[in-house]
Parts: C-alpha cells; structure tokens; sequence
DNA sequence: CCTCAATGTGAACGACGTGTGAACTGGGCG
DNA sequence: CGCCCAGTTCACACGTCGTTCACATTGAGG
C-alpha cells in the first residue's frame, strides 16, 4: 500500500500510534512543496493533514492537493473543538473531519470509510515475486508487466507456489494443498500444470519453478541461510 | 426544510438540543415501518439513526432505508466508541457516523458537510467506468451517450460490478450482495442476467462483463497499480 | 557406457462449466 | 380475467480445462 501523506512533520504523537497501530504506512511533509517532491511513484494513498496548529498553512495544503490534475483522495482534516465553526464545510476541501485528541478506533474507522466511499480503499491484495505479480483480487497475473492467461488450476498451483518462495513440494503435497484434501488422482498431473505454466511463463522465467529431483518443486530461489 | 427522521423515539436530549439550535426540523420514530408511514410528502430530508442503545433495530432501519427505491440520503449514525469495531465500514449503510455523546459544534459540522457533499452535485451521484454511466438518483444508465433500458435487477447488478471494477465475484457473493443476505436460488440466475446485461450493453461494450471460468464475473479491466 | 528411475512432452479423452433459448411463475394493471 | 413484464428455472449444446496415457528425454549410480 502507498503511504499517506501527513501534515504537519513531526504529526501528532497518537496520530502516528493509532496509523502504525492501524498498518497504514505514512510520510510527513512540512510544506505544500514537499507533498509533490515527496510523492511516491503510485502517488499518495490519501492525506491526513492536522489543522489546529497551522491552520492557514493547512488550508494552503489542502488546496494544492485538491487542485491537481488528479485531485489527491481522500483528505481527512484533523481539527480542535474550536475550529468547528470557521470551516467551511460547503467547500470541497476535504472528505471527512476528526476532532483532535484522535482516538485509535475513531481514525481507523473513518479511514477505513473514507477509503471504501471513495473507491480507493480496496486495494488489491497482491503476490509479488521478482517480476510476477498474482492478483488474488481478479484473478490475473502477470510476469514482468505481460499479463498471463492462467487457467483456473494453474493459476491457484501458481499462487500456491509463490505463497511460499523457495519450500520444496513434493507432488502429494501439491494434490492436497491445491487439489484438495480429499482428492485422488496420479502425481503426473502436476507435473503437466508445471509444464504448461512454464509454458506461460515464458522461456525466460520458465525457471523460477524448478524441479527437484526424487522430491517435488519449488518456486522461486533458494533461500540460503538461515 | 423537510424534516429529519430520528430514531429511537424520544431521541437523546443533547442530540435533540443540537437540532434545534441548528434549526433542523425533526420527527422521531420507534419502528422502521413507522419511517415510512410518517413520511412527508416531498421525503425526509435525511436521517440519524442512533445506535448505541438498540443496534440491531438501529441497524434494521439503515437497511429498510437504504433498500427503498430512492434510498435515504444522507444517512447519519450515532455510535459510542465500543461499537467503532463491529461497523461494517465497508457497506453502503451510512455516510457519516458520530460518536456519542454528541457535541452540538460536530454534529453542526458533520450535518453541514453531510448536506453539501450528497446534496449539491460537486458529487453527483454517479457511477462512471469509460462508456459507462450509472445515475444513481435517477436509476438511468447510458453506455457511449446511448441511454439503456435496463431493469430493477440488471441495474441493481451492473451497479454493484461497476462498483468495484475489476474484482472478481463469485456467483453466490452475487446473489447475497444484490439479491440480498437471506437469497436462496439457483446460481444460474446470475448468468442469465449476465447475458442479458451483455446484450443490451450492446456488442461492442459486452465484454465489459469479463467471465472467469470456474470463479465468477468480473467487471472492466484490471487496476494494476495501486 | 549402460541401466533404470524420474521427469518432460505431446496428444487424446472425458467431465464440467458456461452460454443460450425457451418455458414457467408471480405480480401489476387494464 | 387475461395480458404483459420481470425474474427465475430448466434443458441442451458447445467449448474449455483437467486428467491420463504413451513415449521421449534427462540425470544419477554402478
């Protein structure tokens, strides 16, 4: 997940706990300038910009962030009590507001609304190896951004491999993993999807899935040490 | 000004304090049914639903709202902080919550907010995907500037895949999200009404509706970033 | 170098999932 | 009462995918 944007640098002590707490990753800027310079190739998850100390410099922000050719989404404003009255809460300048002192489960649940209202929240949950990318949200993936018309069993011995990069399956295991407890066929048959995804794979990744004689498969390096 | 619905009946003193300080015309009910047999004549302008005391009827009320053909908007929640984990944050079941006791500057604000943001249109109520374009308030759909005739339920579907493009979902998450929680049916209901989605999306625009074989249907194309 | 076991390969079969047309059901309305 | 429409269910055809088999190839050990 990209991180998102705070303001001000250092934010508030329990802002960071209740973030850190929550798994969002973030990154503090001091100035306007500095959301831009900062800003990671994917762009920003969102932004959390704190208004009761600053607030005009606050405000600054959330303008520049709003008036991009992609206006950043969503914005959650941090205010005191007092501020309550000279929002202007008929402006599109933020989604949702939380007073401060924040509470954990409070800022949790409005970011965790804010994400699915705006429709950037969901992120797709994703298995990345080296150049592989398996979507597990839609099903797809994708070897070094070329995209792999997987069927349905290659894709899951796929995803089951590249859950665990580098064990050694042997083909009884696969069966039960992937198949199925309860399943019961012939070992060749894994060994024809390992084929036909090295197939897909292409030639030039057809090794991350190697084979290890007289014991199963692996996918991905070996993990030395440890 | 319609009046707002409340809920339960008689409503917390402090939120009743709050409104009428704010001049915000109210009316309380007891019972879901009572929400719509004390309707006005031009709708109620919004709810709040308090939770805190009686979730399940509170809850039971946010659904019969949401479910009507205009669904209720805007919609507030009032929960005490214990209740912040069990939210399904993640539904269309409010847009707003607030934490209660409720002050009277944050309940201002967030109903402030809460007006401008579904009210007056910098928001339209729209569900956009290239061609696509779902009205949520009028129930009209339009593929290429060409408007389609759909039904309740092939809306109700096509409204819930262009939600969440490129997620895959499986027939039975289908049939429980749109057809409902307590949907007992054949899964091939869905296909039906996939096909006939596709027709009428015309086609050129029918492999919107991407079938993936031995999971479900997914809706547009794959977001592969972020 | 030989032998045998393990694995890769190509092809073919069969089962299952999906698309499709059509029939059926139930409610609204004249 | 009967038509119409939306939603559901059914039956069947077709294509895809998983599985299996026969055979080729590879690799290890004697």
């Amino acid at each position: 997940m990209e991180p998102l944007l705070l303001y001000p640098d250092p934010p508030a002590p329990e802002l960071v706990q209740a973030l850190d707490l929550g798994g969002y990753p973030w990154k503090a800027v001091t100035t306007p300038e500095a959301a831009t310079r900062l800003e990671p190739e994917d762009g920003w998850a969102g932004a959390i910009v704190a208004a009761d100390a600053d607030p005009e410099t606050a405000f600054a922000l959330c303008r520049a962030l709003r008036k991009r050719d992609i206006p950043l989404e969503p914005l959650l404003l941090l205010v005191h009590g007092g501020q309550l009255g000279d929002l202007d809460l008929r402006d599109d300048l933020f989604d949702d507001f939380c007073l401060v002192p924040v509470r954990q489960a409070e800022l949790d649940a409005r970011l965790k609304h804010l994400f699915w209202r705006t429709g950037r929240g969901t992120r797709p949950e994703l298995i990345e190896y080296g150049p592989l990318v398996l979507n597990l949200e839609t099903y797809q993936a994708a070897i070094a951004s070329r995209p792999l018309d997987l069927t349905y069993m290659e894709y899951e011995l796929l995803k089951f491999l590249a859950s665990h990069p580098g064990k050694v399956f042997t083909r009884e295991t696969l069966l039960s993993r992937v198949w199925g407890y309860d399943y019961y066929g012939g070992a060749r048959t894994v060994d024809v999807h390992v084929r036909r995804l090295r197939a897909k794979l292409g030639e030039e990744h057809a090794a991350l899935i190697s084979t290890v004689r007289s014991v199963g498969y692996r996918f991905g390096e070996t993990r030395w040490g440890f």
